[in-house]
DNA sequence: CGAGCAACCTGCATGC
DNA sequence: TGCATGCAGGTTGCTC
């Protein structure tokens, strides 16, 4: 579910239920997720207030004032506000009470996602310090892209998806801006010229920004209960398409694994 | 340092 | 129906 737009919903979705809220009670069905939950989390958080809630590439930044909470959704985890009536389902590993009834419920199958305690500021922290810019910010340009990848053999798909380089870009939406821009998946990142990089970079905002927009939409039923996000299945042109026929030029869609994840692309539309 | 890839874990679709 | 297989929206951390 987890793409840099899911989580700017999700954000987005939580945050007005539980903004300075006093925390009554924490509990922690399942502390095995990708690292241990700080067992003492419970005592640590209870009685403090949530003073801000932001998210940084694909973190959520929970600030309870000098204690924070880094948490991350991996492949398969949701957040959602739910009422104390709410029946706990299976892989519902975190719940966070707080003092207007509303309880933040943490579900995760494949239990990938973390939820991290840190007294440090949580920009400094090893897991958000080395992140790439935003891409919805001026810190995010073409020349960034450009100067970066000039010594990089590696496929520019696989490049683009490393957060060191920029975050959110997961495979889905670097299949997708790749075929919008018109640019081979599997060609070095160093072989791409600065114009197709201001190209790439325009698509990248593009579809990351449409899809947070149409986030948007699926905010409405969020807290209602859905939890199903359906945003992105529509318009998408190559992602879980492969063997289909491009949406420009009619060619079957190339589907390939590359770096474990499958990749999908015209040969006739994007070009090395 | 870059690059490749195994690992973490469960659910679901598919094929025999 | 049962079982084996492969695949899934992410990221770290190991090897070479």
């Amino acid at each position: 579910m987890p793409e840099l737009p899911e989580v700017e919903t999700t954000c987005r979705g939580i945050h007005p239920h539980i903004i300075q809220r006093r925390v009554k009670k924490v509990t922690v069905r399942n502390p095995s997720l990708r690292w241990p939950v700080e067992p003492q989390l419970p005592k640590l958080l209870s009685g403090k207030t949530l003073l801000s809630l932001t998210r940084r590439g694909k973190y959520l930044i929970f600030d309870f004032g000098n204690r924070f909470v880094l948490w991350h959704l991996g492949m398969s985890g949701s957040l959602r506000i739910v009422k104390p009536n709410e029946a706990i389902k299976t892989h519902d590993h975190v719940d966070i009470h707080f003092d207007n009834n509303n309880i933040l419920r943490y579900h995760d199958p494949r239990r990938f996602g973390a939820v991290v305690y840190t007294t440090e500021p949580p920009l400094d922290h090893k897991l958000l310090s080395d992140l790439g810019p935003e891409p919805l910010s001026e810190n995010f340009t073409a020349e960034h892209l450009f100067q970066r990848s000039r010594k990089i053999q590696q496929p520019v798909k696989s490049w683009i998806m490393n957060s060191k380089v920029v975050v959110g870009v997961g495979n889905i939406y670097a299949n997708e801006s790749l075929f919008n821009a018109g640019i081979h998946p599997l060609s070095p990142a160093k072989k791409i010229s600065r114009q197709r990089y201001d190209i790439f970079y325009q698509e990248i905002v593009n579809v990351l920004s449409n899809a947070i927009q149409r986030g948007g939409t699926t905010l409405r039923d969020f807290v209602g209960g859905d939890g199903k996000p359906g945003y992105f299945a529509q318009e998408l042109h190559v992602y879980g398409r492969g063997g289909h026929p491009c949406t420009t030029c009619g060619k079957p869609l190339t589907e390939k694994v590359v770096a474990q994840r499958a990749t999908v692309y015209c040969t006739n539309c994007q070009k090395r």
